[in-house]
DNA sequence: AATATCGCTGATTATTCTTCGGCAGAAAGG
DNA sequence: CCTTTCTGCCGAAGAATAATCAGCGATATT
């Protein structure tokens, strides 16, 4: 019965072991992932066939989702961004909100704990675009209402950041 | 002196028209940036150089920002995501508030039109983290107070679409 | 201490990127 | 209407990179 033991070790999903070498190479691909893997080597102090290696274990654990482009909203007609939160009557069928999901112009959903249900971020190519979809917001059974916020300026807008804060900095007494 | 116009017109930054190949080629690319100029080609019915050219192109004029690695936050040791509204009083010296941008946990921060000032998308190790982010925010003279609504499932999280929605669904006639 | 396992290095091959010359189609001018 | 010019695409070649392999050293295990 001991032997089973190995079996169940041998199968197990293994937690991925993220060292401080895949820190350093997902904060680079974060960065930019159009450099070649002889120079992320150099960054990170590794031979390049070892970051291809490990870049392949990162991309089958799943820690890197994918590489995409990132685009320019404004450039491709796209000017006003928004968020817009959704109040719902009860946990009310989301299978009807998921179908806006199919628009462009969606970008996010989340449901989140606070004053609202559901959170989305569009980025329209005009006011009338944005009220166009919050028509279609208002058309899911169970949606009471909106609240929109719309961007005025974006000071910070990055894809997820491979780093994680440890020791925040202390902060001056307050009076 | 009606030459000077000739000069002008040579200078002039060319509005970028961004045909429907364009926009085949920025939907792929944002999809999945990985792939070859030659499957790309094949995609959008050109020439792989063809698809090189007009990618340089789009890089250049700023419709392509980057290429990133999308990165899995849980997986980074990341879990919880969180938007948090900032209210000020007065339009503040955001300077202050600018020095937050150093967090890899905050990945995007705008000015909004609405009840609150700043939003912004963070995304910490745990409420703990969120706790000292929000502590850094009140730290700034100014800030009023903070709303902060916590992701509980994601149903979409993606870059910005090369697509357009000209021709919105017509609504169902509400009761 | 011996053994097995895991990961890195260096080199090799295949694929892709990048550039070049030539040509077709469309706009500007005679 | 024809010519000229320009812009963009294609096909092919050369350079760079990606992807793979065998061998070795280190660490953990027996």
């Amino acid at each position: 019965m001991g032997k089973n033991t190995d079996d169940l070790r041998q199968k197990r999903p293994q937690p991925p072991v993220i060292d401080a070498f895949d820190r350093k190479i997902l904060a680079a691909l974060a960065a930019d992932s159009g450099q070649s893997y002889q120079r992320l080597g150099e960054s990170v102090g590794l031979s390049a066939p070892a970051v291809h290696e490990r870049v392949r274990r990162l991309k089958q654990s799943g820690a890197i989702k994918g590489v995409h482009a990132a685009l320019d909203g404004a450039a491709l007609g796209k000017p006003l961004l928004a968020f817009v939160h959704v109040e719902a009557a009860g946990w009310g069928k989301s299978e009807r909100l998921m179908q806006v999901l199919r628009f462009p112009e969606v970008e996010e959903m989340h449901s989140v704990a606070g004053d609202v249900s559901v959170l989305f971020k569009v980025r329209t190519a005009s006011p009338q675009a944005l009220e166009a979809f919050l028509a279609q917001i208002h058309a899911v059974p169970g949606v009471t209402g909106t609240r929109s916020y719309i961007a005025l300026s974006t000071y910070l807008e990055r894809p997820v950041q491979a780093g994680v804060t440890d020791s925040w900095p202390d902060l001056p007494a307050q009076e």
